[in-house]
RNA sequence: UGGGGUGUAGCCAAGCGGUAAGGCACGGGACUUUGACUCCCGCACUCGUAGGUUCAAAUCCUGCCACCCCAGCCA
């Protein structure tokens, strides 16, 4: 697997520190998503970085569901995960955890620090809680339960587990500093009582540590060194760190190092699960699938392959700086993968109907034409053509604008691995169908001498008597830029309802043999991977990404 | 106004006291039976800002400014 992530970054010097001080002789990492939402695109880059920095230090690298919260997570989501992370090429060596495994564990240490005077159990309701804590600039002030006895927390938190006392009528609380400038210092809650049913435990439990508490314990359980995670855990470090170091009698020595880095944002695109979800119920998309949405399942539909989605990872590098990297480095990296892979073939999105006039009626004949230009080995397959053919609607003009080097009147223009044609003219029948006349240069066939004739344009086709209709899906950005900063944030208001433009095209006969998930270069079109609506009848294929258009962007600018 | 972070090109990002890598985007050109691909060329006299230290500063020091995160019994 490729490894070509920015030559440095700073998580990697801290690491080569480490290992130079002794303070680590090896390297494990984990992934430790919570199933409670599909991934997207963001989690990528906490992949792709715990993933990859394991296989730099030829360590290990742990996939661990956070599961914690009963009420929010479910077991579709951890089978969504994994075939995810399947997909994606990552391989967890180091094992695959449930933080829901470790909690008779957590509930062990919780108990020792009631016993040392580290927890207790406090009562206040969680109004009272928020007030007593504080404010940014004042600081809170002791529970009135803070000092109660060790036997007495011992026996209520005893309580509290064997589902004696009510959801919010108490929690375990770390007794920390109420005065601390960090307000996850002051007294962070441990364990809350939830009687809910866990996808895993059941009904086995209803307490339920909190992640501050579980997942540094759950860390070093793993023999996790190197714990990296995003930005908005830099204020939870010391945390960390105080229940690493509190419990350390109880971790065999396994002593974590919590680093963080930037998340991923990408240019108008939505990455929360909360608005991905709004999206979702308010049916402006298909589905968590639907090939417009970031998830990871949504990209894979669309035609995204893993290898582009971690080159992308990889170039745009690790820092902590906040940043949004623009979509267009994301279809940079596609059309880089797809355009070594996909297969070329010929589809026409918007027909328009092109007959040759020195062309004998019921005459076909069969060229053949490369599976890929750069790449002979990828082989050929043939294409018919006969008397009538469609091409794109787009590349006819009655009265063309400058530049234009497609098919006009009086122009002759190349039909690709067939011949040069000359257009004579057009008609219109009753209902105002578009007819085009050619004549065809029957010395110009490619393959034969006369095929080096040079003319400017080069066109795609389809032969008109045996060509396939299929189902065009393309896709625009589903985010519109925002008027203004207040608005920026009302992705509802912002959705883009042309996001998804639906044509109906004829298909080269070769692309009936395509299966779901396949993925052609549509020529001049763009990439294109055939979808799971499909029927037999009809093909649908979505567009992954469209070519480079230098084209369009010159007549755009005029 | 408390604490924790971050500021290098339109967007990412290297740089770690010796005179601004690379990618995307963009512009120009060559090639072309995909206006694709590929290939050339161009694109920061300056690193948020103002001072200071030094022969030498994006790198060290000081002040200021801007932006992000934190007051869940979410993760």
């Amino acid at each position: 697997m490729e490894n070509n992530m920015s030559v440095s970054n700073f998580i990697w010097d801290a690491i080569d520190k480490d290992l130079e001080e002794k303070i680590y002789t090896e390297v494990h990492t984990r992934f430790p998503p919570e199933p409670n939402g599909y991934l997207h695109i963001g989690h990528c880059k906490a992949l792709y970085t715990n993933f990859m920095t394991a296989a730099k230090y030829n360590g290990l690298c742990n996939l661990r569901f956070d599961d914690t919260n009963p009420a929010k997570e479910e077991t579709h989501f951890v089978e969504g995960i994994i075939e995810d992370i399947r997909w994606m090429g990552f391989d967890w060596n180091g094992g695959l955890f449930y933080a829901s495994d470790q909690y008779q564990r957590f509930y062990d240490i919780a108990v020792d620090f009631i016993k040392r005077g580290l927890a207790y159990v406090d009562e206040l309701s969680v109004d009272e809680i928020r007030t007593y804590r504080g404010t940014l600039t004042e600081p809170g002030k002791n529970s009135p339960y803070r000092d109660r006895p060790i036997e007495e927390n011992l026996r209520l938190f005893a309580e509290m587990k064997e589902g004696k006392h009510k959801e919010g009528s108490m929690i375990l609380r770390a007794k920390i500093d109420m005065a601390s400038p960090n307000i996850n210092m002051r007294d962070p809650a441990m364990y809350r009582i939830l009687f809910k049913h866990h996808h895993r435990t059941g009904d086995a439990w209803c307490i339920y540590p909190m992640y501050d508490f579980s997942h540094p314990i759950n860390d070093a359980f793993e023999g996790i060194t190197h714990s990296l995670c995003s930005l908005e855990y830099e204020d939870h470090r010391p945390l960390y760190e105080w229940f690493v170091q509190k419990a350390a009698h109880m971790l065999d020595g396994a002593h974590p190092r919590q680093i963080e880095f930037a998340r991923l944002n990408l240019s108008n695109t939505v990455m929360s699960k909360r608005y991905l979800r709004s999206l979702v119920e308010n049916h402006l998309v298909k589905g968590w699938d639907d090939p417009r949405m970031p998830t990871l399942c949504g990209l894979r539909r669309k035609g995204y392959t893993p290898e582009s989605i971690r080159s992308f990872i990889s170039k745009i590098g690790l820092s902590k700086a906040d940043s949004e990297v623009d979509t267009a480095l994301l279809e940079f990296c596609v059309r880089e993968d797809l355009g070594e892979k996909a297969i070329r073939a010929s589809a026409v999105l918007e027909p328009v109907l092109v007959e040759f006039t020195n062309w004998p009626e019921g005459k076909t004949e069969t060229l053949s034409v490369q599976n890929h230009p750069n790449y002979p080995a990828m082989g050929e397959h043939t294409m018919t053509i006969g008397k009538r053919i469609y091409i794109e609607a787009t590349d006819f003009m009655e009265e063309p604008v400058k530049k234009f080097h497609r098919m006009s009147p009086g122009k002759e223009v190349r039909l690709k691995d067939a011949f040069i044609v000359l257009c004579e003219g057009f008609e219109r029948d009753e209902n105002g169908a578009l007819k085009i006349l050619c004549s065809v240069d029957f010395d110009s066939r490619s393959g034969s001498e006369g095929a080096n004739r040079k003319v400017k344009g080069t066109l795609h086709w389809v032969n008109a008597h045996d060509c396939l209709p299929f189902e065009a899906r393309l896709y625009e950005q589903i985010l519109l830029p925002s008027e203004n900063e207040e608005d920026s944030k009302d992705y509802i208001e912002r959705f883009n309802h042309d996001s998804l433009l639906v044509k109906s095209g004829y298909m080269e006969r070769y692309l009936g043999e395509a299966k779901v998930g396949d993925t052609y270069q549509f020529l001049r079109n763009g990439y294109f991977c055939k979808d799971p609506d499909s029927t037999e009848d009809c093909a649908v294929f979505n567009r992954v990404v469209g070519l480079r258009d230098t084209f369009s962007k010159q007549l755009k600018q005029e």
